[in-house]
DNA sequence: CTGTCACTACTGCAACGTGCAGCAGAGGCT
DNA sequence: AGCCTCTGCTGCACGTTGCAGTAGTGACAG
């Protein structure tokens, strides 16, 4: 309602605008729809996800409906003409780096100031949380093939991005098995410097080779 | 110097607490060594990697000195048995889960409401962005075999570290690949719906395999 | 010998984003 | 009647970022 401000429109404006320009969503709607596929390329906070809309309301980009489900109103936010251009502007603006933050890895660049104990739970919670998102993305593709799917005709999108998630997600899995292994043959966390086997496999990372994928 | 604040010992607190673990360090000196590895675990802006220092100060968990280098002074900071004990027992805490922002993925997952060249171009730059992480990472294996890196004693972390990357940035390369060559064969970026090709896709990964590696 | 440029070494500030607490109606179960 | 879960939000404190600004240092060009 605040207007005058300045307001910058963000990449997750421009999420939420997208979501809208499929078709008018609630803002609990939206919070909703962001926890289902969203959340795997640009992971926001639902208190954001309630926000934003407003904010593109602010901007012209989309308008408010009170409608009311029983006792209360809620709001129902539609793309605006003005939206979509704005939409099809930023398709030609560059994309900003992938950021990935990854507590588990930090532990174990670290692990040499803690137990062997440590740095494997840290793995192992790594692993339980990629296997949840794993599964999730799995399900979401099985949702499309059973006609669950609201979007249908962006089959061809989800397909992409999912190979892109289970991809990314078995790679994972597949170092942590690694790591495990290797921690397993440490005598101990610290001080190891170049022992004959970490000199093979700095020597094989240095030539762009994995021992993943010898 | 403020004192009596709450200021909350976050993640970012003991990663900065980890590396003091190794050595003192000058706050300009964190902000560079930040950029060298930890941002590929744990991405945060040299702003608060001055800041943090400081918080530590006021815990109690690091000392800091002022050192005079010609006619300006700089902070060295350096661990107490405190942090030490504080980092202690941060590694039997639970590791958060992992986050990745990945704006490419966003964008192709609303490509139908842009043109081909658009989704296309995400894809460019999402390539460029990690082959300078990929050359960063190998070079950093060079340093540890040269002789230049300043911790040769943790290579056996670094190495395990390494893999992690190099891995996902191969997955992500191939990845990228395999899409430039279905986005090739879409006669549109949208309404496609389910063709025969995905369907073969989606049934591939309802079944958690991957086109990438059958 | 003077100007410019990159590097060192930070600080202040506004604005962005998150987590948590709180509020409240609706429907279902015990 | 009480409690729990889902729907449907808002306010607030605080973590984090980006940018502008300040200032000394050393190297090199003209």
């Amino acid at each position: 309602m605040v207007k005058g401000m300045s307001a910058r429109v963000t990449t997750s404006s421009y999420a939420v605008l997208a979501l809208l320009d499929l078709k008018p969503w609630t803002g609990y709607e939206l919070t909703q729809q962001a926890q289902r596929s969203l959340r795997y390329a640009w992971p926001k906070s639902e208190r954001l996800l309630y926000s934003e809309p407003k904010k593109l309301v602010d901007l012209g980009y989309a308008t408010v409906e009170q409608e009311d489900s029983g006792n209360r109103t809620r709001n129902v936010f539609t793309i605006t003409e003005e939206g979509r251009q704005a939409l099809g502007r930023w398709t030609s603006t560059r994309t900003q780096s992938p950021r990935f933050e990854i507590e588990a890895l930090l532990r174990l660049l670290f692990a040499d100031q803690g137990s062997r104990e440590d740095v494997l739970r840290a793995l192992d919670e790594l692993e339980a949380d990629i296997d949840a998102h794993h599964r999730a993305i799995v399900d979401l593709m099985g949702s499309y093939l059973d006609g669950g799917h609201p979007f249908p005709q962006r089959t061809h999108l989800s397909v992409l991005f999912a190979t892109f998630q289970i991809d990314m997600f078995k790679t994972m899995e597949r170092w942590i098995e690694f790591a495990r292994v290797e921690i397993d043959d440490w005598p101990t966390t610290h001080d190891l410097g170049m022992t004959p086997r970490t000199e093979i496999l700095t020597r094989l990372l240095n030539q762009d080779r994995s021992p993943l994928n010898p």
